[in-house]
DNA sequence: TAGCTTCTGCGTATGGTCTACGCATTAAAG
DNA sequence: CTTTAATGCGTAGACCATACGCAGAAGCTA
């Protein structure tokens, strides 16, 4: 109880719904899940970018400066926006499932969940997770480990480095999706007019690498592209391996 | 010649260098150096979020406006100052040198421009890397797995995989540092507090994992953060050299 | 040398952005 | 019934990016 009163950002603690709420006032019109799910209709419609305090207030039918009375600043909306969008974590690991192939599908999640609101890869990042979902998600990652023999700290750069990377992929493979949308081609297309771009811009340079690469095929199509997801998973979890057996066998 | 006029983005052109200059008007009184060294230098002095357009101007003595005669448009801006934030790479792979150390030695310079220019981080990326610098990075990166016998696609997704760790591990660290700068604490104190809330938030809850974690002790000193990113970066090469590895027994 | 063309810097104006402040209204507590 | 606190929100201030157009500078051509 000396730790009882740990103080948590105000963004936090709605977010858990760790505020009283002494009703003396007049009744709230609104909750914090219909703004929050108000912010993620337009992110969702018409990017990030558009996720204005006055565009959302409109959606709900309430004056801007009421959201202020669900939400300190508009930062803290776009946190809560993007917690509420990652949703539940996949399903815990199985008593009967390894590690690895559960860590798979945990890292397989995450990926899923940014490609389904791609908006929230544009959400700066404020330091490790504290949302009610995010925490959801920690406790599932770090659950894939458990009797590997990893140490504490361990476990948890374990999952920080696959959710980062899951992360990563999520935003390239987005970006190009985007661009590739903006500019009426395909995926594909984009892949190979970046080496061609790349091709321009080395010649004359003094880049043997790149110009080696450029003889090997580095083409991909839609189906490489899961191929290329798996393969930094494959190389992660790999290394993650070794350590788990060093583990084991010392 | 076919393929002579690919076109590129006009911000790259731009940082190439290959606008044609035919110089009919007056003559310009600004390079794209200064201009770009002048964001830069707001970025480094008061975060990115301070660099706007008339505050560069500002800086350079000139009108708002005028920049647009050196930059398309903010985004483009930003994106080239990142480039040109990030310097050269850390020296090419030494013929003596394995694969392995010079990875991690082109790893170790990503932290360090990152943690050199901590803004760097929040310039969003949009695609895959295509500045003067980017190119040469990438250039570099690639040298460090020449002769390991991976294929062209495989050298480049290990690039991506490890630049990525790299620039999550740089902004999380930033993150941290730019936060206990802000609440007058250490980085130490901040990594406890961390651990205190999600105490705080998991207790009632079922979150098995992360209980379990705060009876095993996950505190971190400023030297453990250093060990935290070699974890990370000895699993991605234990797990590339699995795969190096079996390539030539294989 | 005269005129034409093109490029420069930049003043003005438009339509946005976030949010601090204060006020009238509502509802519960004493 | 009075006191107290919380709500919705109108107004206003301080920015922001950038479209447009113009006056002047510099080179090219005749």
């Amino acid at each position: 109880m000396s730790d009882s009163d740990v103080d948590l950002p105000e963004s936090i603690e709605l977010a858990w719904g760790l505020r009283e709420r002494p009703g003396k006032g007049p009744k709230r019109s609104l909750t914090l899940e219909q703004v929050l799910a108000a912010g993620i209709r337009v992110a969702e419609a018409d990017g990030l970018a558009a996720v204005s305090m006055s565009r959302v207030a409109g959606e709900l039918g309430v004056a801007t400066m009421s959201l202020y009375r669900y939400v300190p600043a508009k930062h803290d909306l776009l946190e809560l926006m993007a917690d509420a969008a990652y949703g539940p974590p996949p399903e815990v690991r199985r008593p009967d499932e390894g590690w690895r192939p559960a860590l798979a599908r945990w890292a397989a999640g995450n990926i899923a969940a940014i490609h389904r609101h791609p908006w929230i890869r544009h959400v700066p990042v404020g330091g490790p997770p504290m949302g009610p979902n995010g925490v959801r998600w920690l406790e599932h990652g770090l659950a894939a480990l458990r009797g590997t023999g990893l140490r504490a700290d361990e476990r948890v750069s374990t999952v920080m480095l696959v959710s980062g990377y899951a992360r990563n992929w999520a935003s390239l493979t987005a970006d190009i999706t985007e661009a590739a949308a903006r500019a009426g081609q395909s995926a594909e297309e984009l892949g190979v007019r970046y080496w061609q771009r790349l091709e321009r811009l080395t010649r004359g340079g003094s880049y043997p690498e790149i110009r080696q690469l450029l003889t090997e095929s580095v083409v991909e199509n839609a189906e490489e592209f899961d191929a290329e997801w798996r393969f930094g998973l494959d190389r992660l979890l790999d290394g993650v391996e070794v350590l788990v057996a060093g583990r084991a066998a010392g």
